[in-house]
DNA sequence: TGTACATCAGTGAACGCGCGTTCACTGATGTAC
DNA sequence: TGTACATCAGTGAACGCGCGTTCACTGATGTAC
């Protein structure tokens, strides 16, 4: 195991599960979960597709490491989404636009790497659900999501905590907020709103947010903001 | 053309096409868009693969047949679902009932026939997006989900006109509705909401759903409504 | 009413393809002594 | 420091599979006369 990552040798190749797992990232940014297909990948290293079973069980294995690989890099592009947000002098403020900019990275993501994308969110016969629980469980430190989910949680705690969201309206908005984000997305990327000029689908995802806002926190009562 | 549906000879079959579609229909039930292969139609059929070069163009002329099968299938479903939806008193309430039961239909229908919505909703290269344009354009009568596009603006425009909508707040609102269904039924078959129990499950869709119909209906102004 | 014939709707064998996977193997590496 | 040897990480050929599609064909249908 002290094989360190790009050293190439000729017949040992040093690093060729994460060689094979890059390949298959690019093909499904290519083309999506179909085109992640282990004998090209291994063509692509450069290499014979029967080395590829010293490092994973199969074609499964593989897609589902580009998947694990997909939902990070959403993942982190949502995070450094969120992190550009500037500060509003109000906190309230600040969870708002934090929430938003969360949507926006998320749809954003979908259009820029729409196959991967896809594969972050493809079905995989082997996990029928590898999920996290809404009703206040937090999900394990180890799901690929994770961050992300925090983040979403974030912003949706300091909505409530700044009197914003109305405590009713807490549990169950991870939920949601995702919901919107993801059908926005996919409508886009296969579905009705294909079709939108730029202009019209950035303002129908600009829309759909604002009403996505304003549904947490409807029943907001500025007395009680103010005691907060 | 005088072949009658329903009768059925040795040889000649009478109505493969509809055979073959029927057949193609419930590989997709069974197993998505990926399951819709001609062979398998054909065998079950009783015929020939080449037969069915008779009536489609390939293999993907097939899989778009099946794939508007399954958008009108989902739309009758969220017809019938909004055809429930019993009159209340007030005429805005009643808009609001049926915004709700086409997002509960929408997502059951997605639930009891995954692998057909999935279908509905599948990429097939030759159409870039079938699509329908949400800036006041209606959709052409051919379109597969003219009915159910017809039924969420009629719903959306009686929430406008019984004044619970507010009118800046309507342009777009397909969209928004659309994507928050959309969303939860994938999110619930493929993503983080596939493991909720089924009590959970269906309380995030009524709160997501609540959650929808409130951001549409804020900036409600009973004076206002009364004034209607 | 009967017959010739064009047309239609099917058959059946075969093709090439690329896939995932398995087999027996071999070259490189590193450790024990 | 040198050598024997187990182990590791790759090779290359081959397998069976099911797919979409094409080919030359043939049986059934219906229409013209």
């Amino acid at each position: 195991m002290a094989t360190t990552s790009g050293s190439k040798a000729g017949y040992h190749h040093g690093d060729l599960r994460n060689a094979l797992v890059a390949a298959a990232v690019d093909l499904a940014n290519e083309g999506g979960p179909e085109r992640v297909v282990l004998r090209e990948a291994a063509r692509r290293v450069g290499v014979s597709p029967t080395a590829a079973y010293r490092h994973f069980d199969g074609q499964g294995d593989l897609l589902h490491s580009v998947k694990v690989r997909g939902q990070e890099a959403l993942t982190a592009f949502m995070a450094a989404t969120v992190a550009e947000v500037s500060e509003a002098g109000d906190p309230g403020e600040t969870a708002m636009r934090r929430l938003n900019a969360l949507g926006r990275g998320y749809v954003r993501f979908a259009l820029e790497r729409p196959g991967l994308f896809r594969t972050a969110f493809c079905r995989t016969p082997e996990e029928p659900g590898e999920a996290m629980d809404w009703a206040g469980v937090t999900p394990a430190a180890s799901e690929p999501q994770y961050i992300a989910f925090n983040v979403l949680t974030k912003a949706l705690d300091d909505l409530a905590a700044t009197g914003r969201m109305p405590v009713r309206n807490r549990p169950g908005a991870e939920a949601t907020a995702w919901a919107v984000a993801h059908g926005l997305a996919l409508l886009i990327l296969d579905g009705p709103l294909a079709r939108l000029s730029v202009e019209q689908r950035d303002a129908t995802v600009e829309q759909s947010l604002a009403t996505l806002v304003a549904g947490l926190t409807v029943g907001d009562d500025p007395q009680e903001r103010r005691n907060k």
